[in-house]
DNA sequence: GCTTACCGTAAGCAGTGACTTACCATCCTC
DNA sequence: GAGGATGGTAAGTCACTGCTTACGGTAAGC
């Protein structure tokens, strides 16, 4: 887990891949074909998201078939749902305060 | 809109200004005082994060104040959430599948 | 008005990382 | 077993980007 999932999904075609693995699982070569970049260019990004904790991996005889991580998906959701509650409630709050001024006598606020 | 939220938040050090932007709206210097890099870092972070939707700014005197954008935290927290849902249903699918191994003779599925 | 504080931008630099080609290992097919 | 298919890894290149210092521009304080 060296890689942060935000961080994971940082890169706009490590995204799309992501993305596409939502429709459905699918092997390396098929992720390769659908996108402009070479097959081990997916292999690593797969390799990233996989560290991310964001995809899992399985034989399948020849292939090997990538496929969504339900656990590391559930924690992005979860954090994003915790950080909405946060900011929400920050906000609330500055709109509660009516546009004072931070002056440097206000700073102790 | 040339950063996406995503993109934004995928370098660790602008996540940490993010993050810190959740516990209150702040100036730019006084969020340069919390971290290891320079102002004008901390200025060009912001920039970045501005762009992707997810902070805005307000003059404040001499100052000028960042706080979390609603709408922008909302709008990932929104992707996530119906990436979770995708992801669940795609993934209960695949559990009512009976581990079946996709044989090239099975391409047609 | 002069000085100080605050901040955005420009320019330059170094590290990172995304990509390619080349190579090797494994598995299936005949 | 030979040949083909699939995919992970190594090595190398190149663009990007995150960081710094330097500078300019605006607002507040005396």
């Amino acid at each position: 887990m060296t890689y942060h999932p935000l961080t994971a999904l940082g890169d706009p075609t490590r995204r799309a891949i992501f993305e596409r693995l939502l429709e459905s699982p699918s092997a390396v070569g098929d992720l390769a074909k659908a996108f402009p970049v070479s097959r081990p260019a997916v292999s690593q990004h797969l390799k990233v998201l996989k560290d991310a904790g964001l995809v899992i991996d399985r034989q399948d005889g020849n292939r090997r078939i990538y496929q969504l991580n339900p656990d590391g998906v559930g924690a992005v959701r979860a954090y994003f749902d915790e950080l909405w509650d946060q900011a929400l409630a920050a906000f609330k709050q500055a709109a509660e305060t009516p546009n004072q001024r931070r002056q440097h006598d206000r700073a102790g606020d």
